[in-house]
DNA sequence: GCCGGGGATGTAAACGATTACCGTGATGCA
DNA sequence: TGCATCACGGTAATCGTTTACATCCCCGGC
């Protein structure tokens, strides 16, 4: 019914061998009947069969990806770059999601594998409970880890260095003036929560005043909420500025410092990470550390790409350096 | 070197097609052997290749998706939504962006139907230019339009009800007690600005002042802060009730408001569209119509394996109705 | 004139499942 | 007992490509 290469070889007067060799690259043909094959395909409106190509070349042509969330918004950016990156290369791409369960995560993973995918991008939802699938996976296809990576840094990771982005967002604060620091982040559930973290306690002594808090909850709207509360209780001691773990929390603290009158950045200046699409929306709009997801996207293909290729380098590890974007809750330094 | 069926078969001692029919539903096998086949599976590490069993019977399981951009959280919302419908029901989702260029997607479309997808969700990235490609598409596998349609009402299509979200929001601002309206939408480029264009002429009868102004632009940010400067150019003439064709245009008429000193809801209120996750972090939080994205996924879902499985209606049409969902821009009723 | 080599083609064997078709033995019923 | 029925299981065809291998032909070098 649906119109085959045979169709196509014995339209051309060729076999389906040389028809097939004509079709894909044309390498080996005489550009006569190359020619005439391409000529076939077209009148009969030929479309190949990716599904019988995948089961005898043992390449399926696509790649598949594992995020926890596809609705968050830096995981959906993520992977917009990743698809464009993927389709570039002519690949499609198959898209699962883990809902930060490992159990799902591990099921998504094994049917992805059970397509037969030629690679794999994940984004493990847990530092270790995630550990089991992926490396599993890993032995099977090229896989990659994007953003989190799994503790103890085994297998090939693309991310960002969250610590040289909150020393960053610590230099600017105390370059424009900020004698005492807080941290508000979330508890080092995942790689890049403990990385922030990490990165904060290093920069820390850069202050004069020293940090003198550190309140560790959740990546939430509410836990800024909460944290802003808590440091609002002792008016005097409110440190001039607050370094937080992402920009969710850092909306919920600027919020929370607009209901209790809290001049921004006057009194108080604050960072974010990650430059959600909101973060310029915000009311001063948020100075934050932005995560650059086309180079991370980009950078992720290419490393499963250059396996898939042949290349080495079962154990690459990249870590983009992130940029300072300075807006309204910060003040200009200098 | 992978397992196959066939070495699963060997080791539980009975022929590939009845370890096929063990592995797959398991009906006309003897329970005996079937468990035989089942341990066989479970002690070999078996993974079924689903792209044999695609070429042979002829689906693959899987659905293909386009929508024009990844990153916008509407559409983010609306693909993890068809991800998880179709995770439920066994089926992966291979995931295309179109960019807003009719000739990407006709591009990306025909790279989905090579793949084989069973079938097919579209978000038509342009009224008219889009159509060859989604029809042609519709030829070949079941298709289903989801949010946007084509002009003219070919095929199925899977929405919401856009003029009924208006006639609320224009229902509510008058209950509550505005006299005078505006609507700042988009040119009607696609059929959802379209629908709530229409909308909002339907429903100003209903407002005692009348409608007096329409503005038309696009549905961006920036779009809003301009109405929104014009409309204050005359600050007499301000309407007590401004209805947005999308949240992001009511984000930006609220932040021009609040630059000039305009009370809200006090002196006017506001109305938006889609109840994007920003919306209700806007100060004051923002009024809006919900598009009630995983009833929608689920529907078109569930047209497409209606059609699978055998259903006839290939002319399906859904417009559901959302809701609306009453926050700080606009006084409570009564 | 013969032989080696290499490029273009064709033939047919994979790839790994599903499934049409048929045979077999057991069972039910008259 | 004989016959139809049925559940189960095996053989082999099939899905639509790619590709290993053989063949053929043409050409150049000796």
């Amino acid at each position: 019914m649906s119109v085959t290469i045979k169709d196509v070889a014995e339209r051309a007067g060729v076999s389906v061998a040389t028809a097939s060799r004509a079709l894909s690259g044309g390498r080996g043909v005489r550009p006569a009947n190359r020619e005439r094959v391409l000529r076939a395909a077209r009148e009969l409106d030929y479309e190949p069969n990716a599904v019988a190509a995948a089961l005898r070349s043992r390449t399926t042509n696509s790649i598949g990806i594992v995020v926890p969330r596809i609705s968050n918004p830096f995981f959906a950016t993520l992977v917009e770059a990743v698809e464009r990156e993927a389709a570039r290369g002519g690949r499609g791409l198959l898209l699962a999601a883990s809902q930060y369960d490992p159990g799902v995560e591990e099921a998504q993973l094994r049917s992805l594998l059970d397509r037969r995918v030629d690679a794999l991008i994940a984004v493990p939802c847990h530092r270790e409970h995630s550990r089991a699938a992926i490396e599993a996976a890993g032995r099977r296809v090229p896989t990659v880890q994007l953003d989190l990576c799994l503790d103890g840094g085994g297998g090939s990771w693309v991310g960002v260095d969250s610590e040289a982005g909150i020393l960053a967002s610590v230099e600017h604060l105390v370059a424009a003036g900020a004698r005492t620091l807080a941290y508000v982040g979330s508890e080092p559930t995942d790689s890049s929560a403990q990385a922030r973290l990490d990165g904060f306690r290093g920069a820390a002594p850069l202050c004069p005043g020293g940090a003198e808090r550190v309140l560790l909850g959740d990546f939430s709207l509410d836990w800024g909420h909460t944290a802003a509360r808590r440091l609002l209780e002792r008016p005097g001691a409110l440190p001039e500025g607050i370094v937080c773990g992402n920009d969710t929390i850092a909306l919920g603290v600027l919020r929370e410092l607009a209901r209790g009158g809290v001049d921004v950045p006057g009194r108080v200046m604050v960072t974010g990470f990650d430059d959600i699409p909101f973060a310029e929306l915000a009311e001063p709009p948020l100075t934050t550390v932005r995560q650059p997801q086309e180079q991370l996207a980009a950078e992720a293909v290419r490393t499963l790409t250059d396996r898939l290729g042949g290349g080495a380098e079962p154990h690459r590890r990249v870590a983009i350096a992130p940029e300072l974007v300075i807006r309204g809750t910060t003040r200009p330094t200098g």
